[in-house]
DNA sequence: CTTATTGGTAAGTTTTAACTTACCATTGGG
DNA sequence: CCCAATGGTAAGTTAAAACTTACCAATAAG
């Protein structure tokens, strides 16, 4: 699978991150998502097209008004790509920890950059 | 649990990307890591210090070269949040589901400015 | 038809992220 | 001690995201 740059990109914003938690509670207008949120009416329409193309949202039109909603599609990417990636990397991991294992450690320290005068 | 904003923006560039998937082939030093890569090292050490940060890589000194590992730390934190994203989003998809199996349906079209002269 | 409501789009600005060059600190080896 | 190798940090630049104001299209309601 290819890395799913929209939807992580999409989910790293915190004002997205605001506008899919109003909409865990229901579908609502784009009025209603902007409602009380400290930046313009026109920036949140502009989230929405970045969620939607992210597959994290829906659009549906009645009439003047456009109801979002959460669209489970981009999540369940996310998800598929995540357990993957959780998995090699475990992999990764268990397998450094065997080669770890067959030879003795050096003994490691973490510091560093404390010049002094 | 609050939101996982370091491991989404640290996820959400295709360069930190590439650096993870070199990883799971193993631990790497910072010279291996840039290796080849279209950018300059010293972004490599930056981007190294933010994946740091999201705790998806852990470094390690020995002598003057500092190697890094995939840490499954910052992928559990997401995992867990995205499982729990993802069962709330769920429970709302269906209760609207609910809703609207309660009245009956007015049938929407998803098309607009189509000016015509 | 006229007017109000709703919200999308364009264009420009500001803020933030990514990247570069220049430089230096630490370690290893002669 | 001296020098090469490795890589972190600072400061500045470039590129991209986020946001603003201004405007307009579509529908609803009188």
């Amino acid at each position: 699978m290819s890395y799913p740059t929209d939807e992580l990109l999409a989910l790293a914003s915190e004002t997205r991150a605001t506008i899919l938690q109003r909409l865990e509670a229901g579908p609502r207008t784009v009025g209603e998502i902007a409602q009380g949120l400290p930046v313009s009416r026109p920036a949140i329409s502009q989230h929405l097209r970045i969620l939607e193309q992210a597959k994290l949202v829906t659009e549906e039109y009645q009439g003047t008004r456009h109801i979002y909603r959460i669209d489970p599609t981009g999540l369940a990417t996310l998800r598929t790509w995540l357990d993957r990636f959780w998995t090699r990397s475990l992999d990764a991991f268990a397998a450094e920890v065997e080669r770890q294992n067959q030879t003795p450690h050096p003994s490691h320290a973490k510091q560093r950059r404390a010049s002094r005068p």
